[in-house]
DNA sequence: TTGTATGCGTTATCAG
DNA sequence: CTGATAACGCATACAA
């Protein structure tokens, strides 16, 4: 394997001179650059990235740490991180943690020794003090996360309870009145967020919160499903059901669909996240779009300005995204 | 930052003896070890991958690049590749080319300089001259890709061919011999190994193949949704459609019901991949199973044997999975 | 079993 | 602008 010694030695150089050419600095003669080039060829240089990062300490790799890839709100968002990272010569590690506490320590102490330059860390379960021993030892950019109410950390975040309005002023505009909630895993912040979220809306329209009404899903279509046929068997079923993600939303579709209800006669849908499926439904799902990619890029955005130590005081340590509507089929007026 | 220097001193041992705890060498004496474990306590010692790599040459992170992490079929295999990974102490590097000859070079080309102990490179583009010097620089698996006459490259394929028949055989079954196709990109190998098997069902059938009836498209529901339509206004419409992927199958069905034909009544459409989606179409697809995280898992063991040096000439350098078949609701007996 | 010295391929420092 | 030389943190021969 060719280092950069061979090259300076049929270049007729020094050691020095190529690693300047190779980095760009301008203070190297012309006819030695082409020279160095030529050599490059010659002995068929490869740069080795390894040496590079021991000597300088930063290894242009990043860590990207999400749930799940399976799940298909993270492919989108991780997306955006790869895209914009590539901007920025930064290559990035994948890793799922499975909402796994043990699997996100671990991947974090493997990414450390590994020296990236900096982590993302997509709805972090790690607590405070841990999460600050990672931020001691890399930059740090929370996804997805709690607030954490001493501004410690760099966040970036959907607006959840902006998104839940959003979707509950629709279904109130179309003459809903009895809506029920399909909610995420209530341990997760955002479930939370989006649960109160749903409750205030309820507060202040003078609607009565009704316990009955309110259903923990595990964001799969198959709890989607059997919680919409729980919902509906009750007493006095919902004219609406707001499921807290699009699987779910669209598993509620079959399991109402299946127990001979149509949509939106019958019964209004209404989902969250606008993956890509949510247009194929039957009817197609109406849904909170989340600026997915763009949180992948903004994460991104931030741990670069993080990395480059352009986190003084001034600079922004939280951003939050809006939501918005999307419009299908799934939403009716209330019979 | 402490590095096992300090913790020589600090455990007043040398070196030497602290590598070897590190590295699990068995010839260290336990009071030793014991000593060396405080130390890294005291300290707060972080063993250095760079460091090591440099010195060992092996960086144990390997890269994964598969044409788009967006498209639901890759998501599942690059978790497979992932778990498998994990299993032997890799960490991996995913990287979409997006179906782009240039990206996917210089992907290469950057895993190759962060000196990765392997690639897995998905439906690869670059031609074989290249993969070849790939191959004399790192181990190299390809996945979904066109078979290599000489044998010259480790390879993990689905059975394209049989997957085709399976489908074909049960439309068949139904009574179907009108049966139209929606490939996918012709550039790509799959695609026209299913094309290929798709005239050589018809061609053993003694059915005869209508031009008409095969038409292309590029995996997205739209691209589905349209070709769906223009097959059923042809003069003579088919009894049944083919889908290369599941997207296009179920862009197809919604195509097909919004010109208000019923499905499986008045046509059936079969896809291919069996994405979780195909659960929750409605009607439910019938399709192919592609076994996706399998495919991942065994690119990566054949990757990791590479790697170890077990690829000798009895070293299976070709793997090719099994699909089978999915009966859900989209299939029906011909009218 | 343990210690010492050397090198992995770069970058950085500092004379020249 | 260029060249020599010393790190970076670890692993490995080899000597003890």
């Amino acid at each position: 394997m060719a280092t950069i010694k061979d090259v300076a030695r049929v270049a007729g150089v020094s050691l020095g001179t190529v690693s300047n050419v190779l980095n760009g600095k301008n203070s190297v003669r012309p006819g030695n650059k082409r020279k160095v080039y030529d050599a490059m060829k010659e002995v068929g240089f490869h740069y080795n990235m390894t040496a590079s990062a021991l000597r300088t300490k930063t290894t242009k790799n990043i860590g990207l740490i999400i749930p799940s890839i399976t799940n298909p709100y993270y492919p989108e968002l991780a997306r955006g991180v790869e895209d914009a990272a590539r901007r920025e010569g930064l290559t990035v590690f994948l890793c799922n943690d499975d909402r796994d506490t043990e699997k996100e320590r671990a991947y974090i102490k493997a990414l450390l020794s590994k020296g990236v330059d900096g982590i993302i860390l997509l709805k972090p379960r790690l607590e405070h003090s841990e999460l600050l021993e990672v931020k001691e030892r890399t930059s740090l950019v929370l996804g997805d996360a709690s607030i954490d109410i001493r501004n410690e950390f760099h966040v970036v975040n959907a607006d959840d309870v902006q998104g839940v309005i959003c979707a509950m002023n629709f279904l109130g505009q179309n003459g809903h009145s009895q809506i029920a909630m399909i909610t995420g895993m209530m341990e997760s912040y955002s479930s939370q967020c989006r649960l109160d979220a749903y409750k205030r809306y309820l507060e202040s329209r003078k609607l009565c919160y009704r316990p009955e009404y309110v259903v923990s899903g595990n964001y799969s279509w198959k709890s989607g499903c059997r919680l919409a046929k729980q919902l509906m068997s009750l007493p006095d079923p919902p004219t609406a059901i707001f499921a807290a993600n699009d699987m779910m939303a669209i598993g509620a579709m079959k399991g109402v669909q299946t127990m001979g209800y149509r949509i939106p006669q019958d019964i209004s849908i209404i989902g969250y996240d606008d993956i890509e499926m949510s247009n194929l439904s039957n009817p197609a799902l109406t849904t909170v779009h989340q600026p997915k990619y763009n949180m992948g890029t903004e994460c991104l955005k931030m741990l670069h300005a993080c990395i480059n130590g352009k986190e003084s005081m001034d600079t922004t340590k939280r951003i939050t995204l809006e939501n918005h509507l999307i419009i299908r089929e799934s939403v009716g007026m209330v019979r």
